[in-house]
DNA sequence: TCTGCATGCAGC
DNA sequence: ACGCTGCATGCAGA
């Protein structure tokens, strides 16, 4: 059963049941307008029966069920949706991707089309809500049914409904996760946060005052260089100081400094590591970033074109090792870390269906796997050449061990080089469940059309091939990244409804009511970061968890490629603290 | 003073 | 000439 819920006109909520019939989308009951209150007892009575809510955002109306301590199963997420609709080469002949951009594409779609087709700003406003004769509170529901049609429609007459449906299941259900794990948030101790940074930084100062340890540094640099009025902070002063010094630099990055011989290497290095600490995760940020005891970063889900979730604020999916020891379980919790071993070269060897790569990863280490098999000779040869068959180097060590990887995983090296090639053409490619890549944009087509002109200067001819190069190695690993982002939505949505099913098994005591939420006393996921997830759970439950956890990735693994052999080995560790993990 | 771009580094 | 990001800071031009 599927319920779509709008805003009506009043601020209230309307609810349109409906069911998937052969012809489509059919109302299945009248449709009712609820108050906020009405809504909640709604949700929590009808929850139960496997409905799937069909809503325009679930960033708009998941949190405040979640205030509200109501959880709920399944969702639809209408605008991640059309996103991919709208997108996708699989549904490219749809109705949905073949109109006009509306509001359900974002703002940025409907001002770059309406540049392009000034009628297409018309079809915009025409069908912006509240402009039509019917009244607020129809066209409001109104728009969020018709979409869904249209998204239903588009998925049905398309060339590959299964994949399709799971996409979009998975990527709605990575929105309730993003929501319920902003929620909960990531346990953080800011009084072991301060004392890291006490140490490393010496005490506490007040926003904008350089802390005494790396003034101290800052002194020993400027000794160094003979250069007192350094100021480290700034790379152009740094860079022409050691330029001074007779340092040949041509930047001040940290890997290009580490190969100097110099005094002022040792403390210009330490100085930039703990100024970094400082200013991306220093006292400021922790006063920012953590309430209570939690850190609860804006999750992106699909906020990446290759499907991965992006964040937005305290930096959550980069966030340094250096500072992982404040993240600790509650007493009596621990913190279940879990992340899939090798999970592109996997992905890629699923992907094109090359056993023999699939054999080298099956029950170890992949990278040891192929040189098992005598491919190369060390792990690091190994990863570097897997890493760049994916990200399509051609130079270096990389670009050289690569012969060796193709004659070994034809099948596999062929699939990247098909993709880099099909986007070479500015032709699309999709991932495995049919998230396509972005079309290239005018400019890039200019430069190609151009390049073709007779009266093209050499120059221009390079800088077409070079950028086509670019927009290969871009699409190359589109599908590879893209592919590997479906598996972990998968691989979160399963460990998601094994703990779901943990928490009914152990229902939660009356007295914790609402307000403690739904997340006091069962294990609940607080943290994903592209192949790893972190789960916060009671000690006496961690056995279990970890089970599920491990079962979770084959079943992702067998909803992405069903039968093909190719296996998800995670590395497991239960810990207190998140430095531990590692 | 504001804004946009470049730099450098954190993550995968 | 190796893919995708976010963020803080410095810096130049508006």
């Amino acid at each position: 059963m599927y319920r779509v819920v709008s805003e009506s006109g009043s601020g209230g909520v309307l609810v349109q049941s409906v069911e998937l019939t052969a012809d489509g989308v059919a109302p299945s009951a009248a449709p009712q307008t609820l108050t906020e209150a009405e809504f909640h007892a709604y949700v929590l009575d009808e929850e139960p029966d496997a409905t799937r809510w069909v809503w325009d955002d679930t960033a708009r109306w998941y949190p405040g069920l979640l205030r509200a301590g109501i959880r709920v199963q399944r969702a639809h997420d209408l605008r991640l949706s059309h996103a991919i609709l709208r997108n996708s080469e699989l549904t490219a002949d749809s109705g949905l991707a073949r109109a006009a951009p509306t509001q359900w594409d974002g703002a940025s779609a409907i001002a770059d089309a309406s540049a392009v087709a000034p009628a297409t700003l018309f079809d915009f406003f025409a069908s912006e809500p509240g402009s039509s004769d019917s009244d607020d509170s129809e066209s409001a529901g109104g728009d969020a049914l018709a979409e869904f049609t249209r998204q239903m429609d588009a998925v049905a007459t398309s060339a590959e409904p299964a994949g399709l449906r799971l996409l979009l299941a998975a990527e709605s259900v990575g929105a309730l996760i993003a929501a319920e794990m902003q929620f909960a948030g990531l346990p953080w101790r800011t009084d072991i946060h301060a004392q890291l940074l006490t140490a490393e930084l010496g005490p506490r100062v007040p926003y904008g005052t350089r802390p005494s340890r790396l003034e101290q540094l800052a002194g020993q640099i400027r000794t160094a260089l003979g250069d007192p009025v350094l100021n480290p902070d700034s790379p152009q002063d740094v860079l022409k100081s050691l330029q001074r010094a007779g340092l040949r630099v041509t930047s001040t990055r940290a890997w290009e400094l580490q190969e100097l011989t110099h005094p002022v290497i040792a403390p210009l290095l330490e100085y930039k590591k703990r100024s970094r600490l400082l200013t991306a995760n220093g006292w400021y940020w922790m006063d920012t970033w953590i309430v209570d005891g939690r850190f609860r970063p804006d999750y992106v889900p699909g906020g990446v074109v290759t499907g991965r979730w992006a964040a937005k604020g305290g930096g959550a999916l980069q966030l340094p090792k250096q500072v992982r020891g404040a993240v600790v379980a509650d007493d009596g919790w621990k913190l279940v870390v879990a992340d899939a071993a090798q999970l592109e070269p996997r992905i890629l060897a699923a992907l094109s269906r090359d056993m023999a790569m699939a054999d080298a990863g099956r029950g170890t280490d992949l990278y040891a796997g192929i040189v098992a098999r005598g491919v190369v000779e060390t792990r690091d040869q190994a990863k570097i050449a897997m890493l760049g068959a994916m990200y399509g180097a051609t130079s270096g060590e990389s670009g050289r061990l690569l012969p060796s990887l193709a004659k070994a995983y034809p099948r596999a090296l062929a699939l990247t080089e098909a993709a880099a090639r099909a986007g070479e053409r500015g032709d699309v490619v999709s991932t495995r469940l049919g998230r396509s890549s972005p079309r290239p944009g005018e400019r890039w087509l200019a430069t190609q059309a151009q390049a073709y002109d007779p009266a093209a200067s050499s120059t221009d001819e390079r800088r077409a091939r070079s950028e086509a190069r670019d927009w290969g190695r871009f699409t190359r690993n589109f599908i590879v990244q893209g592919s590997a982002a479906e598996w972990a939505l998968c691989w979160m949505a399963e460990i998601r409804k094994a703990l779901l099913v943990l928490g009914v098994q152990h229902p939660q005591p009356e007295s914790t009511g609402a307000a403690a939420g739904p997340f006091s006393e069962a294990p609940h996921l607080v943290f994903f970061l592209h192949d790893e997830v972190i789960v916060h759970a009671p000690a006496e439950r961690v056995e279990q968890v970890v089970a599920l956890i491990h079962e979770a990735a084959a079943r992702a693994g067998r909803l992405l490629f069903g039968e093909f052999p190719v296996d998800f080995p995670l590395t497991v560790a239960v810990v207190d603290s998140y430095a531990d993990a590692k």
